[in-house]
DNA sequence: CAAAACGTTAGC
DNA sequence: GCTAACGTTTTG
């Protein structure tokens, strides 16, 4: 699919002409371009055998080493539940989501196009000749060779740092040829997904315009011999691209193919967040992790093509502490606030703001170019690298550009801050000329630096708020205030292009390696020992410290719990850090999520347990009609407005899915032990079906639900009902229909230790001792509170 | 255009 | 020869 997005159509004409269609071959598509430099003749793509290719494409293969490759199926993902063995049909052929692998190697049997030799970097000891005596397989043109094999060693190629062994040779590069493989070889695509959101949001035409002209004015700076580039991402386009193949697919190949690797979102699109950022661009959002969320994506976006909308929306978004339940029934005074401000910053934002920003935006231009340019310590392709670097500020770019890179961050910032780390020492200050003071230093000198440039997004105070799986029976706010989510959810949402890969479990390396070539002395799991200690916050400055930390304060066991609580926007950016951080629990509530994004981010937290949807919309919470979740055992969606006994039904509803093999009557909730209603306008009909399917129903919040009477109560624990014996503790406070009748029906749970009536007005003190006392005999209970009955222990 | 389908390669 | 799954084409 991926290539077929970008090849040349050309290109079948040719192929078709030479040569006629093999069987289930009908388009033959060619990995390089029609504008044939050198490649085109030597091009060795198997498909295009019309080229005169003397070597066939080989397909990448796992590396089997990464933690993608040593995970096991999850059986719940999309193309598990195509497989045979998951009882699928088989038919998709696809691995696991979770499996795809990180750094997919060439298969043992490619060879050098010239020699026929296989890679013989292990035979030699010398950094340069383990680079030259290494295979590398041209993202352009496909050719697998040695460097050293090749003749034109007086133009450098452009090493991707992305995948190994994998290159734009010298000759496409000198050709000025870009890949028509919009992400190089062994790339996998995400928008094979369901639901997935991946659209390739069409390219305005004048931006589009924009880019070309950018483009050309990129400048080539031929290298030493054989001398790399090393592109480690999205650093400029190949010298003078082909202006008309450009323009021609202009929506399909902004920019270079590899570079795009792992750019993983859209950005909100600009009919989207710019529009909102026009008009409320000064409104602080009241984020905490999502703050740290998108802060980590997109602060050391360090390169070039940086957007000012983009510095805005970091500029105007303050750390700021996620308002707690106290807070609840606030919401009128705090919209006003925000209103107020809104208005008032607004009335500063034309100024100073786009100015500011503006100077923001050359400060990172200027320090990214120079991040890297600086010598690696990683091989001798580093060694031997000649970083190119524009030396000219790009133009502003269309959000979409600037998504990419977004999405991006995590390796990049890798790469980069080892680097950076790695030379902290031996390099001048003037690799990183920090003109606006946003020095990104490593850790020895560079903590301080690291707050200044956070700067008032750490003013205020850290820690999440961390609420329990079961704190939905806790949290019910003020029902005299409808709590006040955000009712506008993107309009049109750009999601991710690529598969995001979560983190690995224990990312390597064991130990910080340090400029000497030693390592530090502490292993890992003592850092994250220390790393434990951390709030979210500060995680994410640990994150820009150096690659290693990045890896290691990505560890998921850092991020079980991800709270984005009351967050007004939720970007695809925070999405994409949530799936990297594979919460077990997400707290989501109140926020604008839609229903796209709820499908999108489910699908791809198979493990999530944990999901707080309190005050979103029906729209965005019916994600979960059509999105798997196999192990949430909490689900909250208290005060959802709209979600009423019909959209229970949708909910525990089994999935419609009619495809060969994915009949299952199984409610996708099933396994739901933990679950707030509270403040919903649900009657017994919903009872009855949560009762049909959430057998293990422990905990139910059934607070503010004004429908619910004693005869719900009765349906609850009637005989033959699981939950009768399942439930432990359950939440009626503020059911106005609920009297000691109820507490009767609850002497038939075996074992109910928590009964919450408060506020429940036709609920007495007697009913409650006579509850009490009857069930004395067998278990002990006692008033904690005015009509609040809990097991004595 | 996204998702599904599937021929074929890679590894064992 | 088998399974896994890559990379492309086809489908809706």
């Amino acid at each position: 699919m991926a290539m077929s997005l970008i090849a040349d159509e050309e290109d079948y004409e040719n192929s078709d002409a030479e040569q006629p269609r093999p069987l289930n071959r009908p388009k033959p598509k060619m990995g390089s371009s029609p504008s044939a430099g050198p490649c085109s003749t030597a091009g060795g793509v198997k498909l295009s055998s019309s080229r005169g290719s003397s070597s066939a494409r080989r397909r990448r293969t796992r590396c089997r080493k990464c933690e993608a490759c040593t995970r096991k199926e999850c059986g719940e993902c999309h193309f598990c539940k195509d497989m045979k063995k998951f009882g699928g049909p088989g038919r998709m052929k696809q691995s696991c989501i979770m499996r795809q692998c990180i750094a997919p190697v060439l298969p043992h049997t490619a060879v050098c196009l010239v020699c026929g030799e296989a890679g013989k970097e292990d035979t030699v000891e010398n950094e340069e000749d383990k680079f030259n005596w290494m295979l590398m397989e041209c993202s352009i043109c496909n050719e697998i060779l040695h460097p050293a094999c090749l003749k034109e060693k007086d133009v450098g190629g452009v090493v991707n740092d992305e995948l190994p062994n994998c290159w734009e040779c010298p000759k496409c590069n000198h050709a000025g040829k870009i890949g028509k493989q919009k992400r190089g070889p062994g790339f996998k695509y995400a928008s094979n997904l369901p639901g997935s959101l991946l659209k390739e949001q069409r390219m305005p035409r004048d931006i589009k315009e924009e880019l070309d002209s950018n483009m050309s004015t990129e400048s080539y700076t031929p290298t030493l011999s054989p001398v790399m580039k090393k592109k480690t991402e999205r650093e400029d386009n190949p010298t003078c691209k082909s202006e008309d193949a450009f323009k021609k697919r202009s929506p399909k190949m902004e920019d270079n193919p590899l570079r795009r690797k792992r750019k993983l979102f859209e950005k909100d699109s600009d009919s989207d967040s710019n529009v909102r950022k026009k008009k409320k661009r000064s409104k602080p959002d009241a984020l905490s992790t999502s703050n740290v969320l998108g802060q980590i994506k997109t602060e050391r976006e360090d390169d070039e093509e940086y957007d000012e909308d983009k510095i805005q929306e970091l500029d105007r978004r303050p750390f700021s502490f996620v308002p707690s339940e106290e807070d609840d029934g606030d919401d009128e005074r705090e919209e006003e606030e925000e209103e107020t401000m809104k208005e008032k910053s607004s009335r500063e934002e034309n100024g100073k703001l786009l100015h500011k920003t503006s100077a923001t935006w050359e400060g990172d231009q200027s320090q990214g170019h120079c991040t890297q340019a600086g010598p690696s310590n990683d091989t001798g392709v580093d060694a031997q690298s000649r970083i190119q670097r524009k030396t000219k500020r790009k133009p502003r770019l269309p959000n979409k550009e600037l998504s990419k890179e977004l999405s991006k961050q995590l390796n990049q910032e890798i790469q980069k801050t080892e680097d950076r780390l790695a030379h902290q020492n031996s390099r001048t200050v003037k690799t990183e000329p920090d003109s606006d003071g946003e020095d990104r230093k490593p850790l020895s000198n560079g903590s301080s630096h690291l707050r200044d440039w956070l700067g008032p997004k750490r003013e205020l105070n850290g820690s999440l708020r961390e609420q329990s799986p079961a704190s939905c029976i806790r949290t019910t706010p003020t029902p005299i205030f409808r709590p006040t989510p955000c009712r506008s959810p993107p309009k049109c949402v750009q999601m991710e292009r690529h598969v995001i890969r979560p983190p690995p479990i224990s990312p390597p390396p064991d130990r910080l390696p340090l400029d000497d070539g030693k390592n530090h002395i502490m292993h890992r799991e003592v850092w994250m020992a220390v790393f434990s200690h951390l709030a979210h916050q500060d995680l994410c400055v640990c994150m820009q410290v150096c690659k290693t930390w990045n890896r290691w304060c990505c560890d998921k066991r850092l991020w079980t719990k991800i709270n984005l609580n009351r967050c007004k926007s939720i970007s695809p950016l925070m999405l994409s850090g949530i799936i990297r951080r594979q919460p077990v629990s997400l707290d989501l509530s109140w926020t604008n999520i839609s229903k796209k994004q709820l499908s999108w981010l489910i699908n791809r937290l198979p493990g999530l347990r944990v999901l707080l949807l309190a005050g979103c919309s029906w729209a965005a919470v019916s994600a979960l009609c059509t999105s798997s979740c196999p192990l949430l055992r909490t689900l909250d969606v208290q005060w959802v407005e709209g979600l009423k006994d019909n959209q229970i039904r949708d909910l525990l509803s089994p999935p419609t899915d009619n495809r060969p093999g994915q009949l299952d009557s199984r409610s996708k909730l099933r396994n739901v032990e933990d679950l707030c209603l509270a403040g919903l306008d649900i009657t017994d009909e919903s009872l009855k079906l949560i009762m049909k399917h959430m057998p293990s129903l422990s905990q139910l919040d059934l607070s503010y639900c004004n429908h619910i009477t004693d005869q719900s109560v009765n349906i609850l624990t009637a005989a033959g009902t699981t939950t009768r014996d399942s439930l432990t503790h359950i939440n009626l406070s503020d059911c106005n229909k609920v009297t000691d009748l109820s507490l009767t029906y609850f002497k038939r749970c075996g074992n109910i230790c928590h009964i919450n009536l408060r506020y429940c007005k036709q609920v007495t003190k007697e009913g409650c001792e006579q509850f009490i006392a009857e069930m004395s005999v067998s278990v002990q209970f006692g008033l904690i509170e005015e009509k609040l009955l809990s097991k004595l222990s």
